[in-house]
DNA sequence: CTTAATCCCTACTTATTTAGTATGAATTAT
DNA sequence: ATAATTCATACTAAATAAGTAGGGATTAAG
């Protein structure tokens, strides 16, 4: 499974609040509850997105969040990178220190590199544009 | 992450006994040792390799296991479905009992499910004679 | 200028999955 | 008979996923 509840989750509230965008900024209680999610969960990956400079926040009473560009401009694999950290299907591909030993004679390392291509093409070719204007296939 | 170390061991695996091919049955302590790969640990990923007809195997002394088919007719798609289960990126796509209530209306699911169709025709492409002859690119 | 709603921050908890270990029975060539 | 093998099952430890919990900081609204 590449994809947690934390990316699908951030996707969905994401498209909320581009389906909201007319009413200035949105509070997270409104959006968990129309998304039918905990709260004090999603708030969790509130941090992950802002820090990708995705959204605008207003603190204090009434404030809330709002997309910070034109819905075109997010593509599936940002939103997922930033939430998930990693897209890559199998370990040996993530970028971390530890790197497997048998990197470089490894006959399959190849198939992944390319699954790996594969997925972050598709993923960021899709933006949430699309996908509200239903055009994902 | 999609494939977990049962995936790719298993690829490794029948790599390896594509490659010993001429040697008739090959145990899995020949495997485990030029792998470096705990044999205890492979020994659990053959009974599903094994139902799905992917083995020939000899029990007893000078046993051991055996490519059933030319390389050619091994996908990965095939390999790791066998030990992975399902090569689902989202659980939502998980054919299991526990569908999730919001699949009629939910706007992600489209794209969900091209990604698990693009992952699904690009493994189930590549065979074992691909890997060894490093057609995988 | 107080209050209530909101974002923000951090720690904790629970369930599930992953990656093994461990023990030993059944089988069979030597 | 023996030793090497597959085959079967149970257990364990570590990591990850998924969520709870509590409260501080900020600010519009009354």
């Amino acid at each position: 499974m590449v994809i947690s509840t934390r990316g699908r989750y951030a996707l969905r509230l994401l498209l909320d609040l581009a389906e909201h965008a007319d009413e200035g900024f949105v509070s997270l209680k409104d959006i968990a509850w129309r998304q039918d999610i905990s709260l004090k969960y999603v708030e969790q990956l509130m941090p992950q997105l802002i820090a990708a400079g995705m959204l605008d926040t207003a603190r204090g009473k009434s404030g809330g969040y709002r997309l910070s560009r034109p819905v075109g401009e997010y593509s599936l694999g940002e939103i997922l990178r930033a939430t998930e950290g990693s897209l890559a299907p199998v370990k040996c591909l993530s970028t971390d220190e530890n790197l497997c030993p048998r990197k470089e004679k490894c006959e399959t390392l190849p198939v992944w590199t390319e699954l790996d291509r594969i997925i972050s093409d598709y993923l960021d070719g899709v933006t949430l544009k699309d996908i509200i204007e239903q055009k994902n296939q």
